[in-house]
DNA sequence: AATTTTCCTTGATATAGATCAAATCATGAC
DNA sequence: GTCATGATTTGATCTATATCAAGGAAAATT
């Protein structure tokens, strides 16, 4: 699911209230889930939920940075998904998941019991359309990233990391641009969410560093200083999926 | 989402009515979407949605095999979906996709109006409910081939083609082992489908029959000869994701 | 400050799969 | 039945990326 910071920034506490289910929620609504809300902190590293893990509740990420993963028997893993804050973890309906949902740095979470969530969306139908647009959201997602892991090319996969970090953490105004982004994986984290090794990630990141499209301030804050280079380098469309 | 071939059964005429939105309907709901419902015929080959296309309908694949590509300017291009009977295009709430919908054989649909299909949602949330799992279910599917894409070989990823046909064709009986599956691609829209080339799939297949895994009757019809030899080759744990 | 650990870089080499090229085989059209 | 068109097979070669190996830089721990 896209971030949306600005929706996000209407409240301090939970983001859940404004993006996830409760854009049109009523008060009253607000307050049977405001009754139902825990929080959760996981350290950086900490697995949040394994693969085959019974699902107890449903979740809103506030803080941090956690990754969905799969890992084969040899120990091959690929990411499949990136959470980062007002992103929703759960499956309404479903009792297992078969990911493992890992903290990359420190998180906390906004939990509901998936019981009492579950029987509030029956009552109210608005959340269920809700949760169908956010599932389809994450669908095109994913969807977006198996041309990505099937037919681009290691600089490709890179320049379309880097974008996607860019849209996911600016707000939206042309002056953030100029800010610093935060890089919030390590090169083997970024090499498993693209299908490929560490190495090769070292080696196109630096490339990409020499012939100026990204600079580096420390290893986790970066600019990018070419744009246009960096969406040339992606491999998409120019007008961004839009319609033609 | 999963082919459900035993329930598909129970109506000859359109499984929507008992997969995909219908099973908890009352007759009354059944009736208003019996008003709603008209079909639509394909031809093979033909395109029967293009990226970016306005969606003015939703559907039920009732006959026939299609399949979800996004293309790249330069011409690659990487299915991120196939559709089986019983399968449903369509995303409600949603007035675009940005991937091509084809036809791969000739395709019969089962079509509602997107307006009045989402307005019944509003008011009928078991509905919402079933498609917040039918998008759920796409979504883990989809979460398994970026795992086939990012980190299987090539032997893989035909082995767990194969034997994804074989799971979504048997109706779950052993009888059906005997039977013989059909193959709905030609070798290039397999490797469309697996991230490779023609070459590619045609050597490994070629491979696959040698070793007596599979047999193949036709071009479009083989058979399972030695199951657990293909399962192995998937690469996946054996216990099939179920919970350790 | 020293030490350990983790992360990143760089080089040399290997290889799976891509690419290029040509037959051969089906299948449907006429 | 012949032809034409697409699908498949097979071989020779190439190349992007993996793999193996080692050193260096940053961060965390003592």
């Amino acid at each position: 699911m896209t971030v949306d910071l600005l929706s996000r920034q209407k409240c301090s506490d939970c983001p859940i209230r404004h993006r996830a289910v409760c854009a049109r929620c009523s008060p009253s609504e607000l307050d049977r889930l405001e009754q139902l809300k825990t929080y959760k902190s996981f350290k950086a590293g900490d697995p949040i939920l394994w693969r085959g893990d019974k699902l107890t509740y449903v979740a809103s990420l506030v803080q941090g940075v956690a990754t969905l993963g799969k890992t084969m028997e040899d120990g091959r893993t690929q990411m499949v998904g990136l959470l980062l804050p007002s992103d929703f973890i759960g499956r309404p309906g479903r009792a297992e998941i078969d990911f493992d949902v890992v903290a990359v740095t420190d998180v906390t979470l906004c939990c509901f019991q998936r019981k009492p969530f579950e029987e509030m969306i029956q009552s109210t139908p608005h959340i269920a359309q809700r949760l169908v647009e956010m599932a389809l959201d994450e669908l095109d997602v994913a969807r977006e990233w198996m041309l990505l892991l099937g037919r681009k090319t290691a600089r490709e996969k890179i320049a379309t990391f880097i974008h996607m970090l860019v849209q996911r953490q600016h707000l939206g105004g042309v002056e953030d641009t100029k800010k610093d982004l935060v890089l919030p994986l390590t090169q083997e984290q970024i090499a498993n969410y693209l299908g490929l090794t560490l190495e090769t990630v070292s080696r196109q990141l630096g490339a990409m560093k020499k012939e100026g499209i990204v600079h580096f301030s420390d290893r986790r804050h970066f600019k990018v200083v070419d744009f246009p280079a960096l969406q040339i380098a992606t491999g998409d469309d120019s007008d961004g999926g839009m319609l033609v």
